[in-house]
DNA sequence: CGGGTGGTTGAGCTTTCTCAAATAGAGTGG
DNA sequence: CCACTCTATTTGAGAAAGCTCAACCACCCG
């Protein structure tokens, strides 16, 4: 059940026989939602942090002004709220794009882990660092990088991510979202996101379509998109 | 010396006697920085964290082209790299805006408390989390607010941070900053930053001048920047 | 076949940027 | 104390990226 979320940690350290048995041990039920629903609110009181293991979700928040800004994305494999487990409550609530499957984690067994599996803790914290160094990178795309490179970056992004996880045959992965959506994300109307998409697709560098990200030319994606997956943490050492 | 980081963590949560003890014993020397320089570099191995004690310091990372997105700014009492301990390298280099006096934290300090006191463990854990949740909140800014909104929401957070830490009188509080850095961290230009400010002058809001941000109107401020300190956590829970 | 959602395109507009120049202020050496 | 220099701030004018509004198309599903 955990699988993915293990490629995904061992992709950053060492995990041992004893330290997955206890994550395993501290998932409870599986839940799973329809799309387009709100399944983290804000502000509620939280008992437990959930684990994603099928579709895709994000976070959100909703301004005034009735914009949205959707400031994560989660894939396969991703804790939508490990951080939860120490805040208590979500400043930004979160909703599923797609059909979800999920797993709970209730933050009893997360705290019997800091008490009983230093290290293993250790890669929790890590995993919501990880996420943090992925914030920051957005915000660099949000402040500085123009429509078409904001839209390059993600895709190079999400390609590595879905990659580390099995999820990509190399030059498409699943990415099930409207234009609309995509807008929310990058900071951008869905009208201008339509027209870099287009230039994305007439330049020969990526294809967003039928909810599926085809990269057509890595290199040149990366060029566009100025990306450096060094904020993606890649190699293994000890946490 | 940790006075101002005690004061930050225990808005949040209790801090036992021996708790304070253990991160107290954790400092290890003092260090002073001049103003702009950069004083962790990105991926470098690390094997301590830094606390500012005074001073404002900020994360960022240069593009290809020359352009700089500011993604954190730091005040005293806030770690700079808390989640270096778990990364071992950063992805983004930190530097110093002005004169700064630092406190050295070695990570394997840090690990003696993640295997003898899971608790503070937590809120160390939680203190990374409130990074990441400032991040998320400067992505809403950065995506969706407008330049003027994007400037008062920055000056409204900062009144509220400066405020934990007992570093404002109510209606101003330290901000040394050139308008060049104030527009990377709003992700604007110099140019319309100083128009912007301009603005929040002539409308009786808020005035940044002289290295020191006055709040005219609380307000009125809050209203523009559509501010919520919900994301800031302020609230004592224990964690 | 019809309704609804999401994608595409065009035209004009707004915010913010770029380029350029003028002004202000702080620090330095004579 | 004054000229000089350097940096930061301020303002103006024109340009560009991206937004808004509107229409039309394509597809899916009942």
């Amino acid at each position: 059940m955990i699988e993915l979320h293990l490629l995904k940690l061992r992709a950053r350290d060492e995990i041992s026989a004893e330290e997955e048995a206890a994550l395993r041990g501290a998932v409870a039920d599986v839940v799973d939602y329809p799309a387009d629903r709100t399944i983290i609110e804000a502000n509620r009181d939280l008992t437990h942090s959930t684990l994603l293991l099928e579709g895709l979700m994000g976070r959100y928040k909703d301004l005034r002004d009735g914009q949205r800004q959707i400031t994560a994305l989660h894939i396969p494999g991703d804790f939508l709220d490990l951080h939860s487990f120490t805040l208590k409550r979500l400043d930004q609530p979160v909703m599923s794009l797609t059909r979800c499957r999920t797993a709970l984690v209730p933050h009893a067994k997360l705290e019997e882990i800091t008490r009983n599996f230093p290290h293993l803790t250790r890669i929790l914290w890590f995993s919501t660092n990880l996420d943090a160094c992925i914030h920051r990178e957005w915000s660099v795309s949000l402040g500085r990088r123009t429509a078409i490179a904001r839209a390059a970056h993600l895709f190079c992004e999400l390609q590595i991510r879905f990659g580390i996880v099995g999820l990509t045959d190399g030059t498409s992965y699943p990415l099930n979202l409207t234009q609309i959506e995509l807008a929310e994300c990058l900071g951008l109307t869905s009208v201008h996101v339509n027209r870099v998409l287009k230039e994305l697709r007439e330049r020969g560098l990526a294809e967003f379509r039928g909810g599926k990200v085809t990269i057509l030319d890595w290199d040149g994606l990366v060029r566009v998109a100025d990306f450096d997956s060094n904020y993606l943490y890649l190699e293994r050492a000890p946490r």
